[in-house]
DNA sequence: GGGAAAGCTCAAATCGATTAGATCGGGGGT
DNA sequence: ACCCCCGATCTAATCGATTTGAGCTTTCCC
């Protein structure tokens, strides 16, 4: 099976129908409630044969336009098909195939423009692959998570991509690959998980940004949020620290407050760093949405970010370059992650066996109006 | 069968084994690749059946608890099926019982913290349900649409949550409906569709933000955005005039640019309204994104959001508030929306036919900073 | 003209659950 | 002692597609 994945030329039989259904959204021809002749019962591909003296087996390859039966067998059926408005019924092809075209997606925070951007193109790709999406948004859940895969596993989905909830196992991912279900993470890593990841490279992200505002000028550079449980909240953290080691300051002395995700979380966060004596000239935010919410509070207070206190962030979302002052960010190719992972998950499907393959999108610094040096 | 839908009390057939999997992440308990013995076929009501010399029927009566299969029988099976690491095979069920355990839902923009935040409700609804969700993000592409409408009628969903693309018919919903597949409508009406709506009262927010404006002083009140061929645009900007004209001001004397919905496209709009001889003194942005995105521009330009141009919004999302100054804005109602939409979602799955019910939340006003009374 | 090779089509088994109806043993009522 | 009924279980049909191997023509080549 696995060696000629891709049979027939295209695995949705009545693709070939779609193009030129003349009414919208899915209506069909004439018949109203959907049936050929006598009751309500749905079309099925019995029906057809009957009506044309073939067999099913004729029309079921006839609909998925093999070149094993004539073509004008093949018209002829395709034409009665549409006509009296047969839809093609995928759990009964699931049920002989064991494939769904269905693929489970779990994020943590749907309401993050950057995940929100990432599920986009995600969603986006597979759907050109004529795979559905099946969604969660597990909110860090482990419980949640859980009872989504369980469900995704009784519906037999033919992929899973997964940015995991915190408390998520390398054991918990390898059960089920080892099981069969191609699984594909995104953004967060596991470690020790035998199967493939597309995120950004967060540490190297982290640097960049910290580097940037020590080459400003500035000393005392607070970090403000992530989850220190998740790969990006470690590697973030890290690549800070790294950055301080590197120009000699020491990331003990700096402020450096865990776990915040929010927007409304990074605002609360800002009287902290506002009390602090010393107090920080510059700010990382991990992520875009705390950066703001720092931004906000700043102003709330009187001060103007940048000139009182740099702020940086980090996804890079639509709304840090509209921002007033314009936020100093770092790009972590949210398209570029979803259109990966959905490659990858197509290739799993046909077939194609990964390893625990490391894919990291390399960061890029996008620097705006919210990091000038510091007031002198 | 509309008469009696929950026949069993539980439709999950498993749920009574999921509680206490030891392991994590639907992990099962102890053999690898999830068989029996010998093969790594999968595990199906006859090879329990088989195990315990029992019929199937028994089995999977059992499973689903059913009170016609004797307590002890049922224990000595359910307990056999997690030894083995059974997974209950949907798709088969499907096939059986026409049920799928599946909701579609289309929304025109999740990047939009609205949508977002209604997908999150609804989601987190049908999920308690055992409901799974299948999703599309159309951006108004009435092609799109179609593409997902198709695929979903062929998964056989159970339920069909709409937020309609631009360009939607009342007969494509009808046509949907005749043919008993339950759909409901958020957030955006289709005049004509005889299916519920839930969303919120557009008109009777437009007005209530438009009133707060005059109230305010001020007289010369541009509005910004909304798609005319959508309800919430046209409800929205008819809310505006009426108001005007309620007060005796010329609507049409205003500035009104339309058709704009994202932050960039807010940030845009604003030169237009800086330019205008007289300068509006407010505006109205159809969302909160546009008004975002307004502000935005005019701290840009060196203006000062509310005191020198009184700036509105509309949803009420995260940010509004978050905002500096804060945005005054409508409440919308996104989590009650999500939760009534569920809710009749899952009763016309159960059997309850509903007819063009409008469900209208009603907005409220949310006061905040950026709407003071006009500089003198 | 004979045999091989295409070219089409079909019958029937199969996927894994659900469920109507049959079976069967035993207890209770009269 | 007889009959009925009840509880527990089973048999077998069914949902709607896919797919294998076989069967029947027709064509082609020597």
């Amino acid at each position: 099976m696995s060696d000629d994945p891709r049979k027939t030329s295209d695995p949705d039989p009545v693709s070939g129908l779609r193009a030129d259904v003349p009414t919208s959204l899915a209506a069909i021809g004439s018949s109203r409630p959907g049936g050929t002749a006598s009751s309500g019962r749905r079309v099925t591909l019995g029906d057809i044969a009957a009506a044309l003296g073939v067999s099913t087996a004729t029309v079921s390859l006839a609909l998925r336009d093999s070149a094993v039966v004539a073509l004008d067998t093949r018209n002829r059926i395709k034409a009665h098909a549409r006509k009296v408005g047969y839809i093609y019924n995928r759990s009964a092809a699931a049920l002989r195939t064991a494939r769904s075209n269905m693929v489970g997606v779990a994020v943590h925070d749907i309401l993050n423009p950057y995940f929100a951007e990432v599920f986009r193109s995600l969603e986006d790709a597979l759907g050109q692959e004529n795979q559905v999406v099946l969604i969660c948004n597990h909110r860090d859940s482990i419980a949640r998570q859980r009872s989504f895969v369980d469900s995704l596993l009784q519906h037999r989905i033919d992929g899973l991509v997964l940015s995991a909830s915190i408390g998520t196992t390398a054991d918990d991912i390898n059960t089920l690959a080892d099981r069969g279900i191609p699984v594909t993470l995104i953004c967060r890593d596991v470690p020790g998980a035998r199967v493939p990841v597309v995120r950004g490279d967060d540490f190297i992200g982290a640097r960049l940004i910290t580097d940037h505002l020590i080459a400003q000028g500035h000393r005392r550079i607070a970090m403000v949020g992530g989850r220190r449980a998740s790969s990006a909240g470690r590697d973030r953290n890290a690549g800070w620290r790294a950055a301080l080691a590197n120009a000699g300051l020491d990331a003990d002395a700096q402020i450096d407050i865990p776990e915040l995700m929010t927007q409304a979380e990074g605002r609360a966060a800002a009287a902290a760093l506002m009390a602090a004596d010393p107090r920080p000239t510059a700010v990382f935010g991990f992520n875009d949405l705390i950066a703001l919410g720092l931004m906000s509070a700043l102003q709330r207070s009187g001060l103007t970010p940048g000139r009182d206190m740099a702020v940086a962030g980090y996804d890079d979302i639509d709304g840090a370059a509209s921002h007033t002052p314009a936020l100093t960010s770092v790009w972590n190719g949210a398209q570029e992650i979803g259109r990966r992972a959905a490659s990858i998950v197509l290739d799993q499907v046909a077939g194609v066996r990964f390893g625990q393959d490391r894919i990291l999108i390399p960061p890029k610094l996008s620097v705006r109006e919210s990091t000038p040096s510091p007031a002198t």
